[in-house]
DNA sequence: CTTCCTGTAACTTGTTTGGTTACTACTATT
DNA sequence: AATAGTAGTAACCAAACAAGTTACAGGAAG
């Protein structure tokens, strides 16, 4: 199941947000560091902004991340980006009449639930900070190399 | 994006094989089921041969559960149908001049793999008996209640 | 040898994502 | 207040992909 970019986009922006606060943050600039255009930057910060993970203001470049980084996780990026879309899809007409078709939703749905939580919990576990201090340490890995 | 249900009808149908095993299993039969098409129910078996969970003869209807159902996990139906897709996606394409774009791969790929390993560990966790088996308990408690 | 079935390729359709264009409205500067 | 720059959002387009359909070659079994 392919899943979209957006997520790990919009982890991108808020990371840049953070890092980049001194500087001119324009949707343009922000395009220009994921590789998009201006238009799905706006989008992916209207699903922010809902999310109340930042705020915005008309006309100006000033995006402000509305919480300290350690109190954003990336399950509460997920949620705001994604809603409740489940990772894994229980095929969701099936026959009824056949001890399988009949049932295996109510079956699958426990299931796959079960996996969704796990993987909720390692995301709940990072924070926007640890993103950017990752960030940081592996770019000055980087410096050092050259 | 539309997520597949292609995983979920792969339980569904070994499932069906196991529970009907006694029937005529024709691709139409399995189909009627799952509410497909006969085609996709052998494209979906082609998968599952490949990985080794069931064996096939052209021309008879009769696909055989390889391995006993306890020795089946969700986790291996997962591998077989979608391989190594994973659950999350990183933007591939950044811009490798900027610290978030020249790094964020590298950082969220970590993470993603830790909450897709989180989810794994439970579907390997849960056999296709354990479905089976449920599917029966749903079933009875249906015909309790006619 | 006829019938039923599988395996698979090719094509079609519908959905989703991401990109583009275009327009309105707001802010700040001069 | 006029202007330039920017956000917000709707509308549309193109690419990717899932799943349905059609078609057909070939195996199995009576």
């Amino acid at each position: 199941m392919r899943v979209s970019t957006r997520y790990s986009d919009a982890i991108h922006l808020l990371a840049y947000l953070n890092i980049y606060a001194d500087t001119k943050l324009t949707s343009d600039a922000i395009a220009a560091s994921i590789e998009t255009s201006p238009v799905v930057v706006r989008r992916l910060m209207s699903k922010l902004r809902q999310a109340g993970l930042i705020t915005t203001t008309p006309g100006t470049a000033q995006p402000v991340i509305a919480k300290p980084l350690t109190q954003i996780s990336l399950l509460s990026v997920f949620y705001a980006i994604e809603g409740d879309k489940p990772l894994l899809a229980v095929d969701p007409k099936t026959n009824p009449d056949c001890i399988v078709g009949g049932n295996i939703q109510t079956v699958l749905k426990q299931y796959y639930q079960d996996a969704q939580t796990a993987a909720e919990a390692r995301l709940a576990k990072t924070s926007l900070q640890d993103v950017v201090d990752n960030l940081l340490v592996e770019q000055a890995k980087k410096d050092a190399r050259s």
